[in-house]
RNA sequence: GGGGCGGUAGCUCAAUUGGUUAGAGUACCGGACUGUCGAUCCGGUGGUUGCGGGUUCAAGUCCCGUCCGCCUCGCCA
């Protein structure tokens, strides 16, 4: 070992030892007759001190130090003695007096420092990602996320689960997002594709009879990025075999607890809450609300229908809906010229048309639009909405889908921008009864909400004939901080019912096979009735890390045009690899 | 595919209405200094203003195109 302690343990009960560290200089302040190096290595920083009596030699390397220079010094640990105590380090009693010092590795100067208290831009920070990766804070999210994983190795252990693996290259199914494809060059004209999770082969591991399984597993999906979505990302993989619903959802209750204990240290009440879908949608707009606050949605369509504000009043005749927020003591808060550029343009990115307000003034409405509503109208909509004088209620009148939209994005917005809660918090809730399909109006057909391979609440069987939009599925999620942190459901295992699924999905029984063949042909051997779920790790890690962005809890993340600044990846191939997978390229004139 | 923000010294940023030689802090280089911990002091180097075109007497600034990064809508069963 090129050293004998880490640059963290060190203290005053080591004084009077020798010993020998190693580790990046991360300042360096030379005093001509003394050098001071703060020395970092992943456990901590320790001063070390060069004296002028000391070598010559000594000296000359120690004036030569530079940011990220890799050295290696050996020394007694020295106490630093009243006046000169650090206290803003773990380490601040002590400090290393150097006898010998090795230069390991010259550094050239690093493109940015990472003791820095600005953060460069981000273009930066990837290309040089083995920089960036030595900052603090990268390092604490990454070792929050090995305790995390940890944590739920050995509460599955526990559970008496199996972490088996599934491949990575499988087939491609036209279901759910675009596939991350590979050429085979045995199969000329085939391709694997990537996992987009390891649904299908974790249904046929209950099949086969390992009635507990769990994965970390990698998954792949081609599709647009955001703040929270990589692709590829990691999920914390389920499957149980005879279980029904509750003992999902009770599983992960525990796994969450633990994870909480884990990251947090505290204990998480458990069991989480359980809202239905209908509820969710209802009173916060969204399949994944934010429950750090309240600020509930509220529907006044009955009460302004034949209102004089044509706006309303169109509305609801149009069978759509007048819905709104009341912005506690928002009145002096939003100006109008917030509300009419900022707010409006907000809904308005989500589909809405408008933002109607009022300030709650002396009991009444007060708004240029006030006057189209009588004083029973008035009163009716300051009760609906639990108003009080200073309130700001806004509106949205629109349809349920822009309604829901805009108005989950606006409660967002404010929750945030008016710090109705406590950033640190951890927030979860269980929203179930998902229905089983959507109708896509444009394609004019059904579509599965969650996969189709999800089984149907029993009592909603009836549904098929008749209202197949009313069939509830056996399914669930778990959101966390306004983040679907969870999904999962119990599968289908009887052929019949599946058979139902596809026919409403309009996939014919050829077709059926032809896509998910393999899967249907396990369910015929023997399969118990099974359920799982998966959860999306790094948005976990990113919850606990309490950062808002997905890049900070992944090493080697990509950028939103999915490149790997430091790879340079993605990037063309020879010719010569691309002939034997008998590949020819027809790209776009610009680009050819 | 659509909308928004950004790109000026190694880094973080500034630069009035389009107007002199594009500045500051930090880093880097040289010098001084035996107790600093954002060390200090003195001096210095450092610029394809992302790239290409245009308007203009004059462009970091205005216009068009393009590349890259971030946020977002669509998309993500």
């Amino acid at each position: 070992m090129l050293r004998t302690k880490t640059c963290g343990e060190l203290n005053s009960a080591h004084v009077g030892q020798t010993v020998t560290l190693a580790g990046w200089v991360d300042k360096y302040r030379d005093h001509g007759g003394v050098v001071f190096i703060d020395l970092r290595d992943r456990y901590g920083i320790t001063q070390v001190s060069f004296k002028l009596d000391t070598a010559s030699e000594i000296q000359e390397i120690a004036q030569e130090l530079r940011h990220e220079d890799v050295v290696q010094v050996t020394g007694e640990v020295v106490s630093r003695g009243e006046g000169n105590i650090n206290p803003k380090l773990s380490t601040g009693e002590i400090e290393l007096l150097a006898k010998t010092v090795v230069l390991l590795n010259k550094s050239r100067t690093p493109p940015f420092e990472p003791r820095g208290e600005t953060l460069p831009n981000e273009e930066l920070r990837l290309q040089h990602r083995y920089v960036d990766l030595r900052r603090p804070a990268l390092q604490r999210n990454m070792i929050l996320r090995h305790k995390l994983t940890k944590a739920v190795r050995d509460y599955f252990d526990n559970l008496d689960f199996l972490e088996i693996e599934t491949p990575i290259l499988g087939r491609s199914t036209p279901e759910g997002a675009r596939d991350y494809l590979v050429p085979s060059r045995v199969h000329e004209g085939s391709f694997y594709a990537l996992p987009q999770s390891p649904q299908l082969f974790k249904q046929i591991l209950m099949v086969a009879g390992y009635d507990r399984y769990f994965q970390i597993a990698r998954c792949f999906r081609d599709e647009d990025l955001r703040a929270d979505r990589q692709p590829e990302f990691t999920q914390i993989d389920i499957e149980m075999a005879f279980v029904e619903y509750d003992d999902i959802l009770d599983t992960v209750d525990g796994l969450v607890k633990a994870m909480v204990k884990s990251a947090r240290g505290i204990d998480f009440p458990t069991p989480l809450p359980r809202y239905t879908h209908a509820e969710v949608m209802e009173k916060y707009g969204t399949d994944k609300p934010d429950l750090r606050f309240d600020l509930p949605i509220a529907n006044i369509s009955d009460l302004v229908g034949d209102s004089d504000f044509g706006v309303f009043k169109n509305t609801v005749e149009a069978g759509n809906f007048v819905r709104g927020l009341c912005i506690k003591g928002g009145a002096d808060k939003y100006s109008r010229r917030i509300l009419d550029n900022d707010l409006k343009g907000l809904v308005g990115e989500y589909g809405a048309k408008g933002l109607a307000y009022f300030k709650v003034t002396d009991g009444k409405l007060d708004s240029s639009i006030a006057k189209f509503f009588n004083d029973e109208q008035q009163q009716a909509i300051i009760a609906r909405m639990q108003g009080e004088n200073g309130d700001l209620l806004v509106f949205v009148a629109d349809t349920w889908k822009v309604s829901c939209a805009a108005l989950a994005a606006l409660r967002n917005f404010v929750g945030k921008d008016q710090q109705l809660y406590d950033p640190k918090a951890i927030s979860c809730l269980w929203v179930v009864d998902f229905p089983l399909f959507t109708w896509n109006a444009e394609e004019n057909r059904w579509d599965a909400e969650h996969h189709p391979f999800c089984a149907v609440r029993p009592e909603d069987e009836g549904y098929f004939q008749t209202d197949p939009g009313k069939i509830r599925a056996q399914s669930y999620d778990l959101v966390c901080n306004g983040y679907e942190a969870a999904s999962g459901s119990i599968r289908i295992h009887d052929p019949a019912i599946q058979q139902r699924v596809f026919d409403l999905l309009n996939i014919t029984p050829d077709e059926a096979e032809r896509r998910f063949g393999f899967l249907l042909n396990a369910l015929r051997y023997g399969a118990p009735p099974h359920g799982g779920i998966a959860l999306g790790l790094d948005r976990w890690v990113m919850l606990f890390a309490g950062c808002d962005n997905i890049r900070d809890v992944i090493a080697f993340p990509k950028t939103q045009r999915a490149s790997d600044l430091m790879l340079g990846a993605p990037s063309e191939v020879d010719a010569r690899q691309l002939r034997d997978l008998h590949i020819k390229l027809d790209l776009p004139e610009e680009n050819a």
